[in-house]
DNA sequence: ATGATTGATACGAACGTTCGCCCGAACGTT
DNA sequence: AACGTTCGGGCGAACGTTCGTATCAATCAT
């Protein structure tokens, strides 16, 4: 067994003082002559003395714990993100004594949020994978729970966030097609219910727009974002009359692009070459794929460190900097695209 | 501002006992009357009373939280693992009272640890991306702090692991190579240092020779696990005479098998039909490459319960059911091999 | 010389639990 | 009638902090 950590009044017995003076050292510059405070650090030192984090949070009635939670991942599908988002939070959040405390959200939802909350666990949460209506908001909202979102809402919300400007990444990605000739690109984007899928078609749409191009109707899909999905609308892409057919497909994520590619190939189109395809996500390994894939990619540790460090400030009573936070993605050009 | 949370004292007054007895009735069945019991829960429930997570992990001097850390990915790489183990890892956690504490390893190491464990932020650590020799592993083992390590570690030093049985992966990988009539099989493994590796290689070298196969010294690497290293290696096996040329390769992971499949392709020979590559992973996209790969899935959501079910175990003094947990992988054929 | 101010430290209290002991009443046994 | 047991519940204490205030001496201005 381990000895006894020892406490404030194990130091204070050592240096000849009361234990609260000691509490008053280590944490302000309390009025103390130099040489009973260099007492005390002296006994510090020697027992070895880490002040116990519980008694501290219990005391100041905050957990300086910050909840996050993240959808599981489905099967065959990765989570390249987690990992840099994960590590930028925690990072962060440890700079300023705070510690992340992950949770599944598994379906439920809100429950878990409530008791995170209200046992004392959590002063306040990330959220992420924020859609429309999203229930959380809403309930975090209503219950003044601070958190920040990484991802938008219903725009007449009023709370803080953080996200990418997917419009900005649709519109680098068009201009650079545009550049290179193309005039007919299609769209293959999330579903109608999804804020990324909108934002992102938007700016699609005004990017065409600004470059004086038309939009076909047939040239846009809006479902979920399978290797499948980008299978088959590469395929109806391709079976367009050649006046309609398109040059180049813009995907929502780089496993949908792969599906797009591989549908090239089975028709005998070089990716790239005869028809361009771009992902979205810059996931590992892309860069290995034949052809190597131009993607966009997401600055996901800035996200996160923002995400904290505006949380931080709101838990702290602080007003942030910034309340809503739009940080533009980088289009990654490989020969795919 | 939210309304203070009820506590114990709270729900006391409004059933008229103690508030002593409202504890007692909450945590165990304590001696009390069912009518009063029964008056007890109505006022936690007529209240909404939650328990302070703080204030008794305070009084019963635990944190009822595991600290976890693991390695920053290198850029390019992904850590497709860390989703599934997180998750598995804070399910299993959350199902025992637990929650998990991510924090990052930055280098320092050993400070970070005692940190979280001196201050009481955490009752017990899981340990991965365990080596040889793992100052971790040394430095918890000799000051009696709980942990379990995923991964294995010193023979000699005495600790509760999970681990993936490489070896029976490698054996599985040669085993089905040479029922489709490969002898000549090379492996790229991790190097000399590394446990990991060293298991894997032995499981490679003993599974060749119970199929009554050699294994040329000209065959084996033992390199870092990146692309350039694959794609290096898969070139100067391609360039041994054609007597000695394996027909076969076993990569360490699937970054370095899409290289050597590159390499392949760069001498216009055709992964899977002409030589075979096997990866070690089963990253997320593998399947969609060309051709598909075939490689060695770990049960990491296994491993991640197994770690967290341990730990719990031994950080309330019982006596885990196994001090030692291997769990084999799983070959998964596709189209390279 | 007197009262007011400051410096250095001590002290009591509280955060919300859980744990162990105590005590009165009711009951049953000899 | 005296005694031991059980039941139902109360009470004090403690976990290790931090915060606000009290105390005492020394210093300062008037």
């Amino acid at each position: 067994m381990p000895a006894k950590s020892p406490t404030l009044k194990d130091v204070a017995a050592q240096a000849g003082v009361s234990y609260q003076t000691v509490s008053k050292v280590l944490n302000r510059q309390a009025q103390v002559s130099p040489e009973t405070r260099q007492r005390i650090l002296d006994a510090v030192a020697a027992l070895g003395y880490r002040p116990n984090a519980l008694a501290r949070n219990m005391r100041k009635q905050r957990s300086f714990m910050i909840g996050y939670s993240w959808e599981q991942t489905p099967l065959g599908q990765v989570n390249h993100i987690l990992d840099q988002f994960l590590t930028s939070m925690v990072r962060e959040a440890e700079a300023a004594g705070y510690h992340l405390l992950p949770f599944p959200s598994h379906g439920q939802g809100l429950q878990v949020y409530e008791d995170l909350f209200e046992t004392g666990k959590v002063d306040g949460f990330v959220l992420s994978s924020v859609n429309y209506n999203d229930e959380r908001v809403r309930y975090l909202l209503e219950h003044h729970i601070p958190f920040v979102a990484f991802g938008r809402s219903n725009p007449d919300w009023k709370f803080l966030y953080v996200d990418i400007d997917g419009a900005d990444g649709l519109r680098q990605a068009v201009e650079h097609l545009v550049g290179r000739g193309h005039r007919k690109i299609a769209l293959i984007g999330w579903p109608q219910d999804s804020r990324v899928g909108n934002d992102r078609a938007e700016g699609y749409m005004k990017a065409m727009q600004a470059a004086g191009l038309p939009v076909l109707p047939e040239w846009v899909f809006r479902v979920p974002g399978d290797y499948e999905q980008g299978y088959q609308a590469a395929l109806a892409l391709m079976a367009l009359p050649p006046e309609k057919r398109p040059t180049a497909i813009l995907t929502l994520n780089d496993t949908q692009a792969i599906g797009a590619i591989q549908a090239l190939w089975s028709l005998n189109l070089q990716p790239g070459r005869d028809v361009a395809v771009i992902g979205f996500d810059d996931a590992p390994l892309v860069q290995f794929l034949d052809p190597p894939l131009t993607t966009i990619r997401q600055p996901i540790a800035e996200a996160g460190r923002k995400c904290v460090e505006m949380l931080i400030d709101l838990m702290e009573g602080r007003v942030p900097a910034e309340e809503h936070v739009l940080l533009k993605p980088l289009l990654i050009v490989r020969a795919s695209g």
